[in-house]
DNA sequence: ACGTCACAGTGAAACGATTCAACAAGTCGA
DNA sequence: TCGACTTGTTGAATCGTTTCACTGTGACGT
């Protein structure tokens, strides 16, 4: 009805008191007797009152939003770790905003921006490139960050990740203790610091097996087809070149040659090959035959991430290193139905 | 280095001129002349100052954000929905904030209060349960909406959606012209509007063609392992009873569909049966066979929320419903190799 | 009867960017 | 030389909320 914004002071003139007053009923509701109290309130339900976000803004000089950037919305990853964040910033009263850099650098630029203008409580960020110096004079201008799925110099910066050497580790380990010996890696380039660790850990496991032994293959993308492709080369090889053991950097590469085994040859999972992947994503365990995963702790990571920002904010100059262990979970493509 | 918020008085100060100029140079540069600027310019830099959004907003009465509330973040039509909408709005100088109200009512509310002491530009909505009295009252004061993903009344709000009962007879007609006549459509709780439309447009198309007919199943949910049930159920028929075509309300379920007949029994698609979904999820394309299905115009709905929002702004009283049509997607289950 | 307290309530000041009426200085034409 | 006009610059007022020093009032103890 009424086109105008409806303040304080409108409220304040419905229920005969001072605007002070109004305040005092929205932030210290004890501090105001029953009656006044219960005028104002019928005075803000009358008038369809609604806090102005950007005058308390103001006048706190501080936001109740937290800042995340994430690499890619569409990654199942970081949507859960962002939920996992929203609900422990929500404990707190704080929103958290998602913004996406889409692996661009411009738009991670543009997003650091937008949020130090609107004077976010802090950043959580998982970098595209190198942003310490961003980072850093944030940080001088009284915005903390702290690092996600990433390492920081721990002279700088918090940060909160998962040990992907442990992940490699965990899942090579898993197919040797299933008995298997001719191990192939199938990642994608080096170059990404979560295949090149995937794939020293489980290096370091078959270093620990006498006897046993790893071919690694580079594929170009972490995707099903690039999986089927490798799944085609190794399906082609006599039963004894051929690995019985198959680690992927992914589940998608992994899923890819799953396909490639079943459908196009005849070999059976997990009897001829044992097949694991990478993140457990919803269709591991939908597959043909269930995909044995490492899982990571996606909502410890956000809701961690919140709490080393708190951590930041009351204590600017410490930091922390937190990196969690992934998980192995076991389905049919290692241990059988 | 300071702990403080350098503002624009500061800078002003810095540079010797007056506040007013400092302003200027930031939002009307072609009034303040060269020399001047330049010195602002440096001040700024020197001092590393940053925009108060905060103060801005205030003294605009309006935000530069949208706000977008989508039933799920995890699912790829709505992150697609939400990057064409950010893109939109980038245009013209605004951004979007995400919020998820995962279905749940109670998220849904907080988000839209959340949204309204923001004084966001507009909202952009998939409403979780009958939203209009909210979101009304939200216009009487100010904040106009856009529903998204279903119809509004006329006369009261703009939509943006898409057809799914086009999307059924497409995908049903495109079975038919193949020459399929017996046909099953595979899908969930009919109570879901997406999966009946859909079914309703399927029948339509079939009740088109003469010789023609159509099985329905429905399943309880529209998961893999649920199209895994239903195509164990219709492999185990005879040749003769077996359905020729077969139309699944989603691509997880003809995902499921798919791996029962050609895993476990040893149908050929489409030879034997012919396989259509519904979405274009990223796995429909690289899946075992790849899946035909029906794409949804999820940028342009996006896109054009925004626009619709656009219009609401300066015509509060004028209302549009917009209605896409999706399109139909052939791939090999359907048309073959 | 008087000082002391606790409690409610008040309203001006502050937060920081933007706007705008007012003014200064310079240019040009007559 | 004067007025008309252009161009650049100034700084007070404004947005809506919260804070806080202050006032008013009544209860209580001595």
């Amino acid at each position: 009805m009424n086109g105008q914004s409806v303040s304080v002071k409108d409220v304040a003139q419905r229920a005969n008191v001072a605007v002070g007053t109004v305040s005092n009923v929205l932030n210290h509701p004890e501090r105001v007797a029953e009656e006044k109290r219960k005028r104002v309130l019928a005075a803000i339900r009358e008038l369809g009152f609604v806090r102005n976000d950007a005058a308390r803004q103001l006048r706190a000089g501080r936001s109740r939003t937290i800042g995340l950037i994430v690499l890619d919305v569409g990654n199942p990853f970081f949507t859960s770790v962002a939920r996992a964040a929203e609900d422990a910033a929500a404990e707190t009263g704080s929103a958290v905003v998602l913004g996406n850099s889409g692996q661009d650098e411009d738009r991670e630029s543009h997003y650091i921006d937008l949020f130090e203008e609107q004077r976010v409580q802090g950043l959580l960020i998982s970098p595209v490139g190198d942003v310490s110096d961003r980072v850093m004079a944030l940080r001088d201008r009284g915005v903390p960050a702290v690092l996600v799925d990433r390492i920081a110099d721990p002279t700088l910066f918090s940060s909160v990740s998962v040990d992907d050497t442990v992940g490699g580790y965990l899942a090579a380990r898993h197919l040797l203790e299933l008995g298997r010996r001719r191990l192939a890696f199938i990642g994608g380039p080096d170059s990404i610091r979560q295949v090149h660790d995937r794939r020293l850990g489980a290096e370091r496991a078959v270093a620990e097996t006498p006897g046993a032994g790893m071919e690694v293959f580079e594929e170009k993308e972490l995707t099903v087809l690039a999986g089927r492709a490798a799944g085609d080369r190794l399906a082609a090889r006599s039963k004894a070149e051929r690995p019985d053991g198959i680690f992927c950097a992914n589940d998608l590469l992994a899923l890819g040659v799953m396909q490639s085994l079943t459908m196009l040859r005849d070999l059976r999972i997990p009897d001829d090959v044992a097949l694991i992947g990478y993140d457990d994503i919803d269709f591991a365990s939908s597959a043909v035959v269930p995909l044995s995963s490492i899982r990571q702790p996606t909502r410890l990571l956000g809701q961690t991430a919140v709490e080393l920002l708190a951590e930041e904010i009351s204590h600017p100059d410490k930091h922390r290193q937190v990196v969690y262990e992934p998980e192995l979970v076991a389905r049919a493509s290692t241990v059988g139905a």
